[in-house]
DNA sequence: GGTCAATACTACAGCGAGTGCAATATTGCA
DNA sequence: TGCAATATTGCACTCGCTGTAGTATTGACC
């Protein structure tokens, strides 16, 4: 009856099931390809009723972003409101990409291939654009107007959050084209550098 | 027979037929709301079959972004290209926003409810962002490297010029929003500053 | 262990976008 | 006028997605 039950068998159950259609789904992306992969197909290999897919995700799309690692927005959320009182909030989004990085979750290999799919699937990397990338702006407007002393809504936060996030997409899929011959950091350096300068020159009028 | 006919009779009725279309649809759309409204009912509007709409748009979003006015890629890119040996790629884009803001088109009341559609409907605002800002971006880039003297496929320029494309994303929505409370002139300044300094950190290494 | 209400699952019917294909109408040119 | 190119259409189909209503499962209470 009251809502605060651990773990019912009914959730328990549910959880499997959404994280058993997430992994049919994914197997048959990563071998077929997104597009050509068919809602049908899915639930047939998750032993569901096609209907049923859709009462777990909204669109074939979510199913790809269902994931609760690699640092979703209320991790770096989290680390950008506890930063120190003297860290700057691109410093803080600087050390938190540097841990996410380090993670071995990261570095799996399915979720390497994962993420090789978003990037070359268009309906995919729309979606994550249109969605993830929003968020993450929303959320890094707040840190960065607390920095210079604004409201999240106004002008400033808002360019330069918009502004790091484009600048930090670009530097993900510069390190996915260049396939790693360059090393990472020096690259997250300059973006932050990037930023940094030009949110000084914004702190100056 | 040569495909240099001026303007075979043909080929005007094509583009009356297509003008047409798109008057319908933008009509529609915007009396009724995009996803309110049917291609079957667009096709009706403008006297064709259904399937008509098919041969000259490729999908229902199509049809709005296929005015060539505005500024279309092919004016920024023109602009940017035949800048001034001295002006800088970041200025030549200021430069050439003043006079986009200022041409009659662009503030004709159609247009602006043309992009208050784009931006309410959270299809087309996918579809612009990753269309047109993709596009927007390589032209960016290609100027910002000549600026830097690296090839438009290194870190720096694809990095300057998906901040500068996010950047004047987040100056037009913070422009809408407020609903002209400010002039624009002073916005682009301090997005212009935001990037040259923070291209000037780039230069510096 | 049996009963009952909540809820998860499913089948079915249907809508709208988009496509391939073959038939038909229109157009430009000889 | 007649012919070939091409524009337009109708049709049948796939796929994503939704509403609805019926069935099965589950958990709580007796």
């Amino acid at each position: 009856m009251f809502s605060r039950m651990e773990a019912g068998l009914r959730e328990r159950k549910k959880q499997r099931t959404e994280a058993t259609i997430a992994a049919a789904a994914l197997d048959l992306f990563l071998e077929n390809g997104f597009e050509e992969t068919t809602v049908a197909e899915i639930a047939e290999a998750a032993e569901v009723a096609p209907r049923t897919f859709f009462a777990y995700f909204p669109t074939k799309e979510d199913v790809v972003f269902c994931k609760p690692h690699d640092g979703g927005p209320d991790a770096v959320a989290e680390r950008l409101a506890n930063r120190e009182p003297g860290e700057s909030a691109v410093d803080a989004l600087r050390a938190f990409i540097l841990t996410v990085i380090a993670d071995p979750d990261f570095n799996d290999a399915d979720e390497a291939r994962r993420r090789k799919l978003i990037r070359e699937t268009p309906a995919l990397a729309a979606y994550e654009i249109s969605h993830v990338t929003v968020e993450f702006q929303r959320i890094l407007a707040v840190a960065v107007a607390d920095d210079l002393g604004q409201e999240p809504d106004e002008m400033a936060p808002r360019m330069v959050a918009a502004a790091a996030s484009a600048a930090l997409r670009a530097m993900v899929d510069y390190y996915a084209d260049t396939d790693a011959v360059d090393e990472i950091e020096p690259l997250l350096d300059q973006a932050a550098g990037f930023l940094e300068a030009g949110l000084a020159s914004l702190n100056e009028r």
